[in-house]
DNA sequence: AATTATGTAACATATAAAGTTACATGAGAC
DNA sequence: GTCTCATGTAACTTTATATGTTACATAATT
């Protein structure tokens, strides 16, 4: 597929997970992404080993938050997913014994840093709780709903 | 393959074009970047419809750069290309109907706006004269080698 | 007319995300 | 203790896209 969605699919799991209380099994919540239970709980394996979120089998089990939503953020979240490379476009040859294309990659190399570096403090300064704070201005009045009711 | 490295490739043709007269043929421009004269010629398309190349059929023809180098950004060239995908994430679904994928999709989508914007400007920033000046620096007292010399 | 070079379609290959299947493991229900 | 439910994970399949390759048409020079 084309671009790398896991940061988005994860970050909607986690905020209906606070929506409402667990646990949530893998299977509720690939119904609520529309995806396969097998990719909630790959994408999930990383928080769950940072402690973000964790895992219980058997009856009664599934998936919890277990963190404060105001002190992880989406970088947080995105280095749990192994932090996935951000930039689409990269230098043709790393280490080039070209001096025509080392000067390519320098000026590239710098843009792209650049670029980098500020996506990565902008997903810094947004937590888990302030993405929570906004879903809840989007509601108003509705409520949200249950993800876990489903019909057979 | 992984990450789209056109851009990467086309500044290096462009850059070793600005150091010998032309023309080029598709077939000196691949050895000199160890790939195909096919891919030269699909990438090089792009910069030819908007005039920062020509190229010629034929006996003598091939590859010459057709426009004033202290003119043309990285950005125009990347916009040659056809302005592929910046960034290797996106969201999961463009246009949910669920709120906290809305929520989650404000979040992110400005942050690598603000990425985007970033690295377009970066890029705007820089000419192919400059990368040609930063290639005199790094050449210093050596001779650039002439991509057109070829062994059988 | 022969040669050289671009223009392009069509097909092949490589890589990575996403989706799927299968089965082992552990925890509660009975 | 056994059954059922749920995670953990490996292996395989599918899909998308950049890149590489082959084939051949077209145009320009010799």
């Amino acid at each position: 597929m084309r671009r790398d969605s896991r940061l988005s699919g994860v970050l909607h799991v986690l905020l209906h997970m606070a929506q409402q209380p667990g646990p949530f099994t893998s299977e509720t919540l690939a119904r609520a992404m529309d995806t396969n239970p097998v990719v909630i709980r790959r994408i999930m394996a990383g928080l769950r080993d940072l402690g973000y979120v964790s895992s219980e089998k058997g009856h009664g089990g599934g998936w919890m938050l277990a963190c404060d939503l105001s002190k992880v953020t989406l970088r947080d979240v995105y280095a749990a997913l192994g932090s996935p490379s951000l930039l689409a476009m990269g230098n043709r040859t790393e280490a080039p014994g070209c001096l025509v294309e080392q000067a390519v990659n320098a000026a590239l190399d710098q843009a792209f840093h650049d670029a980098e570096a500020l996506l990565l403090r902008r997903l810094g300064e947004v937590t888990l709780a302030m993405l929570g704070e906004d879903l809840r201005k989007r509601l108003g009045p509705r409520k949200i709903h249950d993800i876990s009711a489903h019909r057979a």
